[in-house]
DNA sequence: ACTCTATTTAGATAATTGGCTAATTATCTA
DNA sequence: TAGATAATTAGCCAATTATCTAAATAGAGT
């Protein structure tokens, strides 16, 4: 869960996942879109993969990113369900007067 | 944004706002729950003060910590509706073929 | 005016983070 | 096998963060 936030406190690591919203896509014309180095990039990579939200996979040389939005769903929606937003559907054990 | 979610990746400031949803709560009431100096626990409250997370209210030589709910709503529910997540009005200019 | 209580600020230190360049690893292609 | 391309790792630095103890500030009660 820490994990999870600690990754999206990142505004650049928050526009990797809305860019891979719209499907997976090689580390390198990820990086290409921000104006920072390749490992850093790549460092940046490195925090959403141990949080969960991005998974990879091997094409020849490159390495595909793809975006996993369930760890995604969890974190955001599960924490906003303690606090009875959104659905309140998240921990069904609460209860009001 | 970024500082929402940067609060929101601490778990004692986490378990504060949890504690905070049942009411507002003093300063001092609130550091008694955890296992670091109070200075510590007035630190996790600047952070979350400065992300708009709670507010604060004088009371004779008591602080009193309150939850602010939208601001939370607002980062959570908002940013999972770019992803298509909950009940997706966050964002309401996106759009599927 | 003191004194006690509640909270924050100051100052120090250790760990983490985000950035860079240079080097390494892995894979493909000629 | 050699060379090119893609990505990560290594090593470094500056800035930030989390923690502590000690000190300062603000109110309340005597």
């Amino acid at each position: 869960m820490s994990d999870v936030f600690k990754a999206l406190a990142d505004p650049t690591r928050r526009e990797v996942l809305q860019r891979l919203k719209a499907g997976p896509m090689s580390a390198g014309r990820l990086a290409e879109a921000f104006p920072v180095s390749k490992p850093t990039m790549s460092a940046h990579f490195a925090v959403l993969r141990q949080a969960g939200l991005v998974t990879t996979q091997k094409d020849g040389n490159s390495v595909i990113y793809h975006l996993n939005v369930s760890v995604l769903e969890e974190a955001l929606l599960g924490f906003a369900g303690v606090f009875g937003l959104g659905s309140g559907a998240a921990s069904p054990q609460e209860e009001k007067s």
